[in-house]
RNA sequence: GGCCCGGUGGUCAAGCGGUUAAGACACCGCCCUUUCACGGCGGUAACACGGGUUCGAUUCCCGUCCGGGUCACCA
């Protein structure tokens, strides 16, 4: 057993978007390092100039923030192995690179960009030809001499074959000849991501390599590299990728083209950020118990890594609508009031009673943004038909209805309280003294009160919240509709 | 196409040689009820296929098929 301090990171590139993938990956990261009491380590990797957004950082450092993924290292918060942002890092990645040459075991390539595309077009299949592998000492000085631009390669070795273990998926084992000699260190003189990430996780003393499994084939290079480097091989942890459904019904890799994927997307949707933390949890692991509701506490409380499954899920929007829907249930009203109260004033500017809509709103709503629609009738009442009156389940019909009205608002007049017990013992006792089910005094009077046939909570709370003198003008408004 | 990985209901998924093959979402029905929802109860629905190994395979091995990933001076 060796007791190291478990550290992972998560190293995003600054693109301006927080795919739902890289935040499992995150979350995955975080929660191996917390339920091991270890260290959390946010990493920019911006060694592609070529692909900079302004404000991507930001975007990366609110994500986790409002998601709860709480770094214990990064670029905002320091730490002692910094620096954390792979372009002020730079210049340490070159003497590894010159180390290898060296040693032989890497070497400069000199080709240009054409000629590689000309090899492509030729064999059909991609992968370098090794041009550069062999030249002699002095091709080389003259072409340095020249300033011809070039990249610097890893010499792969052209037999044998390479294994690496991984925690989820097992042993795997490729032939080097499938491995192409990659490029190490570009001509703008910034590392590829290949190499600088192996130099950063082992400056960074990364233990666990936590990643998705697009990068499982290119892990037999990352171990070569390690080996070539004489760095100790970290443990590695690939995650099953996240998929999404296609029109034509096939799945492919989650993208942009599948909806709403960024974080802050789904957040604009209605989406909480604690179920959808939960959701993405359970999206490739589960957990001993078969427990769905869990608060971030509880996940690095419960997880661990032979939980993580190895083949790819389906992104359900439908299962994240009911998690979200669970959140907003579990919530105190004051807290459930606050949350909606932003959609709320989307269509309500009457002085309503904010937190009485709250209630009867928090066993109705699953996604956040529905709720303009499903209130708005309280601001103002829509055009409807009197067909509206009509429900055979509840024994209505225009001239029942009519009835109803005219009684409902005579003892509604009489009302000296406007209260909701009020209003629903006078309801009731109507329909009592009349000798008809309940439904059929509770039926007009929501259609006249709501204009619609299907609205949030019953009569008796619509009429409380929109007060007395609103109440009964919509009454009698719909009274003169029969 | 080469290489790598995967394959339990529509979806997420338990299972790790012997189970009536869990649970959740979705869907359907019933109950509750003042519409809808919530809640309660019940239901439809799965081990991709073919060979082995074994007394016995969803589980182990091989092949087929299907799906996905990857083959950049992107990460």
């Amino acid at each position: 057993m060796n007791n190291k301090t478990v550290r992972t990171r998560f190293a995003p590139s600054p693109t301006g978007f927080m795919h739902v993938g890289n935040l499992r990956t995150a979350l995955y990261e975080y929660l191996i390092a917390k339920s091991q009491n270890g260290k959390f380590i946010l990493r920019i990797e911006d060694t592609d100039r070529e692909r900079l957004v302004d404000g991507a950082v930001d975007v990366i450092y609110n994500t986790l923030k409002t998601a709860g993924l709480q770094h214990d290292e990064g670029p905002d918060v320091g730490g002692d192995y910094g620096p954390y942002v792979q372009s002020e890092r730079k210049n340490m990645y070159l003497p590894y690179a010159e180390k290898l040459i060296k040693e032989g075991k890497a070497y400069r390539c000199f080709c240009t960009k054409e000629r590689l595309d000309s090899l492509e077009e030729k064999d059909g299949i991609g992968g370098y030809d090794r041009h550069c592998r062999e030249l002699c000492e002095e091709e080389i000085n003259y072409l340095l001499e020249k300033n011809i631009p070039y990249v610097i390669r890893q010499k792969m070795p052209l037999d044998g074959s390479t294994t690496f273990t991984d925690e989820v998926f097992g042993t795997i084992s490729v032939d080097n000849k499938e491995l192409t000699d990659q490029i190490l260190i570009k001509s703008d003189g910034f590392p590829t991501y290949n190499f600088a990430n192996v130099i950063d996780d082992y400056e960074m003393a990364i233990t666990h390599v936590v990643r998705g499994s697009e990068y499982l084939s290119s892990t037999p290079k990352y171990n070569l590299l390690y080996e070539a480097l004489g760095f100790p091989i970290p443990t590695y942890v690939h995650l099953p990728i996240i998929m999404g459904k296609n029109e034509d019904g096939s799945v492919s890799k989650l993208s942009k083209r599948h909806g709403a994927t960024g974080f802050e997307d789904l957040v604009k949707m209605g989406y909480l950020s604690e179920a959808i933390i939960n959701y993405i949890a359970l999206l490739g692991w589960c957990p001993k118990d078969n427990q769905e509701i869990f608060t971030l506490e509880e996940l690095a409380e419960a997880f661990s890594i032979d939980g993580i499954s190895k083949s790819p899920s389906v992104f359900d929007y439908d299962k994240l609508t009911w998690m979200n829907g669970e959140y907003l249930r579990a919530m105190c009203l004051e807290k459930f009031t606050e949350v909606i109260t932003k959609y709320l004033k989307q269509v309500i500017t009457k002085p309503l009673n904010f937190e009485k809509i709250a209630s009867i709103l928090q066993q109705r709503v699953t996604v956040l943004t529905d709720i303009p629609d499903m209130i708005a009738f309280f601001e103002e009442i829509p055009q409807y038909e009197a067909e509206l009156f009509i429900n055979k389940k509840s024994k209505t019909d225009l001239e029942i209805s009519k009835v109803m009205l005219t009684e409902a608002i005579a003892e509604l007049e009489a009302l000296a309280q406007w209260s909701h017990e009020a209003i629903h013992d006078v309801l009731i006792g109507l329909a009592e003294k009349l000798s008809v089910k309940n439904g059929t005094v509770m039926w007009p009077v929501r259609i006249a009160a709501a204009g619609k046939t299907v609205t949030p909570g019953g009569a008796v709370e619509i009429l409380d919240i929109l007060g007395r003198d609103e109440s009964l003008k919509r009454l009698q408004d719909g009274l003169l509709k029969l």
